[in-house]
DNA sequence: GTATAGAGTGAGAATCACTATCGATAGTGC
DNA sequence: GCACTATCGATAGTGATTCTCACTCTATAC
């Protein structure tokens, strides 16, 4: 299962996830699937976003805070990290009066590799 | 439609919407919310989410890029302008040979009003 | 004033991702 | 070997969203 996970290059939805180890020869049922998902994401091994297709999208992570800088043309995810960001948006929640600030920021645009063809 | 949107103070779901113009009496079809929702999020008029639920989220905004700040009681919602994150996006595509960068930002917390009860 | 074409609408069916349930099976301790 | 438990896969169910289609309303031509 993590293992499926890490061999895709970048975000992974459930569905895709399903197909491929039913492809692999691994009769695993959808239910399955959601449950292991779930249970990851739980324990922050892997990172779940919806996607705009209302689609859960699984990523294998790196625990801890952090960004991602993905590909929109193949998928590709860059973990990104900045203390600016994490500043200016505890700024921002503060100057407006609220508290337990968290946030979410995805940076997205084509890969030098996916440009180049 | 927008008058209805108007009314809301953040985000709605096409669901609470639908529901709010049947209550005030324009038995409007769930078909035509969501027609009337998506040409609105294409030109721009309204802002287009979807929450962890994966329901689609829409709220009235100002045109022109901007980021929210989003109460997670309330579901008020402030708009945050800053040339801060837009440059740091920016920065962290090139510096990854990323192209046609572009980004999302959501900033959650309690605000003040909802934190003092 | 009437007929017709066209766009827009609402109700309900269909679809899709996801979740809950349930019976079957494998594993464990006695 | 037997009873119990945990886990799994299949399947039915759920809820949001989209599609379909018949209907209505408006504008235009005659």
């Amino acid at each position: 299962m993590l293992a499926t996970l890490d061999a895709a290059p970048g975000f992974a939805s459930a569905q895709a996830i399903h197909a491929r180890l039913r492809a692999s020869g691994t009769p695993v049922g959808m239910a399955t699937v959601y449950r292991v998902l779930r249970d990851l994401a739980d324990t922050g091994q892997v990172d779940m976003v919806r996607d705009d297709a209302g689609e859960q999208q699984y990523r294998r992570c790196t625990p801890g805070h952090h960004h991602h800088l993905v590909c929109v043309a193949c998928g590709r995810a860059v973990e990104v990290e900045s203390a600016t960001v994490e500043r200016w948006a505890d700024e921002v929640g503060r100057a407006n009066g609220f508290t337990g600030v968290h946030h979410d920021v995805e940076i997205f645009g084509t890969c030098s590799r996916c440009a180049a063809g």
